[in-house]
RNA sequence: GUCCCCAUCGUCUAGAGGCCUAGGACGCCAGCCUUUCACGUUGGUAACACGGGUUCGAAUCCCGUUGGGGACGCCA
């Protein structure tokens, strides 16, 4: 039997981190295995699924490189099927309708809770005739569900695990409005689409109790299960939409490579012996959901960034230059020029290693692109006193007639500092004001590389721009 | 409140009874490299939550405590 895994978002938001992971991992269980990963759009709450959410899901999927196999199933197109077995579960005697009303629920629960009983409906319907029944009361569908005993699940990764079955009460399949509900749902649309592991988030493991009841009471093969835990924020609270979950789009938007964002989402949670950086091959044959922790692991982004900065530095130059003008374009500015892609290529392999992200990467390409004059950093403007712009001065007469490559330049500068000026004359004494009229800053790429990427006309002007 | 799950450096993890005076990575600190900042490199800091068992021997097994997390919708 060849494996069926699933990733099956609710379009009622974006694409979060923690959804990002679990569809991870289906895939990589399903890739390891030789199986198929699906996915199933559950849009089933009409009222908060929106369009916008379902193309998310999808391109957020797609950027970070987790591709489905066969077409997406949604949900709602199959609420015709979901009613039928919710139908046939009722003509079997295995579920029923029940007429209560949302306030007698809520009672339900209260008194349950004051007594120290699980909260839940009481199955006041249960067993009650439908001539019993009030007026004008649209009910809904219940589940019989076993109340004695008790009943265990095999998890992949939390083992076995036993639930008595009174602290399940009788869900409902079918709402008064006719819809289908998610538990009612998810099972036939797992069942029909052949799933044979279900793995999702641990938040979902005491439904698979449930589920597990409907399985059987349909008479289909239940699937194996896999609750992976949750992802926390940095501060160990559950990451949710209001507590540090950023859509999938916000990490692209901060400049991280979708290898380095798969690479550090696998590893959380999951380990291979000492190995940190996996490429996909090896993801793929290590993977096992067995071995994904138990325990909740925080969301870092300090250790996301460094494995983005190992990708970064990984990636060539010329993939690097692309991603920028991608987002320069988004960003809604013209694209480079020639000159200025040049520049860029030839300074990229001395840009990369100091940065972490692409937006990082765009700010410390602006050496290359800024327009004169320049706008200068306070600290670059304390280098630039009066005694540093009579020493450019002197060397700026050099400059004019050296040759223009950065040994060239090294040495010239080297020599103008120590004998020139002063033998106990470091180098940094020039070159630091030199980078700060050349580049505006104080950091910089090596500054005769950037010299000779930007060429003589553009260093001496830029260079004038500060002695005069 | 009821039920379920979890517990190794600050963080992610390795560890399936002796290989552990607990390993790696990120971070942090220091040295080296060096025109700045990085990269690189060398070294350092730092953990088995606590208490009982079991065993010749426990980070690893059992029980309890404490601390976290999750689920209890006509949401998914």
């Amino acid at each position: 039997m060849t494996p069926v895994t699933r990733f099956a978002p609710s379009p009622t938001g974006f694409l979060h981190i923690g959804g990002a992971r679990t569809a991870l991992f289906n895939r990589l269980y399903a890739q390891h295995l030789g199986g198929r990963f699906r996915l199933r759009i559950e849009d089933t709450d009409k009222a908060r699924s929106t369009p916008e959410a379902i193309h998310a899901i999808l391109e957020g999927m797609r950027w970070l490189g987790l591709y489905w196999d066969e077409e997406p199933v949604f949900q709602s197109a199959r609420a015709e099927r979901h009613r039928d077995i919710a139908f046939s579960l009722l003509e079997a005697g295995k579920a029923y309708r029940c007429y209560a009303t949302p306030e007698e629920l809520a009672e339900m629960r209260a008194t349950a809770k004051a007594e120290g009983r699980p909260p839940g409906y009481d199955g006041r319907w249960r067993s009650r005739t439908p001539s019993e029944a009030p007026e004008g009361v649209a009910p809904v569908i219940r589940f019989k569900a076993p109340h004695e005993g008790e009943q265990q699940i095999d998890d992949l990764i939390q083992g076995t695990v036993t639930v008595a079955n009174r602290q399940l009460d009788d869900m409902i399949v079918l709402r008064s409005d006719g819809s289908p509900t998610y538990m009612l749902s998810v099972v036939v649309d797992d069942h029909d689409m052949g799933i044979t592991h279900v793995i999702r988030g641990d938040d979902h493991l005491t439904n698979a109790f449930r589920q597990r009841q409907l399985f059987q009471a349909l008479g289909w093969e239940i699937p194996v299960f896999g609750h992976i835990p949750l992802i926390h924020g940095a501060d160990g609270a559950k990451l949710s939409k209001r507590h540090g979950a950023l859509a999938i789009e916000a990490y692209r938007d901060m400049g991280y490579l979708p290898d380095a964002l798969r690479n550090y989402l696998l590893r959380l949670g999951w380990g291979h012996g000492d190995e940190e950086i996996i490429s996909d091959a090896q993801a793929v044959s290590w993977f096992d959901v067995a071995d994904v922790g138990k325990n909740p692991a925080r969301f870092d982004f300090t250790k996301l960034n460094s494995v983005n900065a190992h990708y970064l530095r990984q990636s060539s130059d010329e993939a690097l230059l692309t991603l920028l003008a991608d987002r320069r374009r988004c960003g809604g500015k013209s694209n480079y020029s020639d000159e200025q892609r040049q520049r860029l290529l030839a300074g990229m392999a001395s840009l990369k290693p100091r940065v972490k992200r692409l937006d990082d990467l765009a700010e410390a390409a602006e050496v290359y692109l800024a327009e004169r004059p320049l706008k200068r950093t306070d600290e670059a403007a304390k280098l630039l006193t009066a005694e540093a712009l009579a020493t450019l001065t002197g060397l700026r007469a050099l400059l004019e007639a050296s040759g223009w490559d950065r040994h060239e330049l090294e040495s010239l500068v080297r020599h103008y500092a120590e004998e020139v000026m002063d033998p106990a004359v470091k180098l940094g004494k020039v070159a630091q004001p030199l980078r700060a009229a050349i580049t505006g800053s104080k950091v910089s790429p090596p500054i005769f590389e950037v010299m000779e990427i930007l060429g003589r006309e553009e260093c001496l002007t830029r260079l004038d721009d500060c002695l005069i």
